[in-house]
DNA sequence: GTCTATAATGGGATAGAC
DNA sequence: GTCTATCCCATTATAGAC
């Protein structure tokens, strides 16, 4: 919890010995990602107003100041990302449905669409990205009757709905409440990997590890994609 | 925190609806029922010890009692099911490595092997059972370094294991590596349907629910099965 | 074994000086 | 905007009567 490597800013004069005191962005995005780590490592309810502000090394009061209570504060890390995240999926579904080739090609090309924002921006994005990815897997992995999930399902619902509609449209031949339990399994595998329960790597006794990303992405488009063989498609 | 939601069993009167006293097997049960209840709605840290004295019309002191702690009751929740619970399992592999016929016959006859104990005991096990299974679920999608995961760990870890091996052995043609992938995915979808977040009926406006087991296991191990042919099984 | 009372700590939130 | 000090309540845990 040491909370004191803060930023060296200072870069027009070069003499700031330390962090500016009226900066107030600065200060609501340093517990905004403090608050993104430690919720994504122990829910909401397993972190304290008090750890978040020692990790960011600002006195509580100010979580309050600017956040106003804990929820709000929850609120506003999803708010801060899910925009961006969902459009950057929503364009990636756009140009899937646009490939053309077999049917089995245009729904891996579905599926792919979704695992490969998240997987560019959790490996390639920064720490902040990361534990916001990983924040969102825990949340969906938890019952959506908690009042905290509900930023959550704002951003995101009818995203997955248009996945959904994608594959259905492409697969006539299956019923769309099965196209929508595979893509419900599709789902919860990649919620499980992003959680990082460390499952993984202990059950393999250290040879894959959710960190992986790249190969997983690579077992994990063609493995769904031919799930829904299973569910009657024809390719 | 969490108090103001649970508003179980007689909090308002202070007449805690209590049954018999001087039974201690019977009390000591009831508190276990009453935490499993609770810790597989809301996690670990989302309950408190007043909530499940509550809920089991009980003071608090005697969660202490019995258990010592909030860690050890918690223990006590996963080792009072999970012997018979593995065991179950474990035979429900062992007859389906009988299984003659094509090589996809004998997979999904393994995929079987995993839910089909699980839906039954969630289904028609009572709602003692049920509870468990949530909470199996809650657990396996936390990160699995917290220390209350370590239960999980200990019962159930090589009887995973042991599905992985099944079946690799009958798929020579895939990489171990592969099949552990596969399974993990296997897994991930199952542990997310149990949680019973209400994101499945939710998403799909109603129509489906994670409440339909019979439907679920129809869908789930042809899918599974099937996505190992994008791994390059060969049936 | 059960139960009341209380200790000791940590929780979210706020007041008010600067 | 920042920060110290504090309020008030919930939390885990224990002491000791019955």
């Amino acid at each position: 919890m040491s909370g004191n490597l803060l930023k060296l800013a200072g870069s027009e004069t070069g003499m700031a010995p330390r962090v500016d005191r009226r900066r107030a962005p600065e200060t609501a995005a340093r517990i905004l990602d403090s608050a993104e780590t430690l919720f994504a490592r122990r829910g909401f309810y397993g972190v304290s107003l008090r750890d978040i502000a020692a990790e960011a090394g600002v006195p509580l009061a100010l979580s309050h100041y600017h956040f106003g209570s804990k929820e709000n504060l929850f609120s506003a890390i999803i708010d801060r990302r899910a925009g961006e995240h969902a459009d950057s999926i929503a364009a990636a579904l756009a140009g899937a449905m646009l490939v053309e080739g077999s049917r089995g090609m245009r729904r891996a090309a579905i599926i792919r669409a979704l695992i490969s924002p998240i997987a560019e921006r959790f490996v390639h994005g920064g720490p902040g990205w990361k534990n916001y990815i990983r924040l969102l897997a825990f949340v969906a992995n938890h019952p959506q009757e908690e009042d905290y999930v509900s930023p959550f399902k704002r951003h995101y619902d009818s995203l997955i709905q248009s996945f959904v509609k994608a594959l259905a449209a492409i697969h006539p031949e299956i019923a769309p409440l099965d196209v929508q339990w595979g893509f419900f399994f599709y789902q919860a595998a990649i919620t499980h990997i992003l959680v990082e329960s460390g499952m993984l790597e202990r059950q393999s006794g250290g040879a894959l590890g959710s960190g992986d990303f790249a190969a997983m992405v690579e077992r994990i488009v063609p493995f769904f994609s031919a799930g829904f063989l299973g569910l009657g498609a024809v390719d």
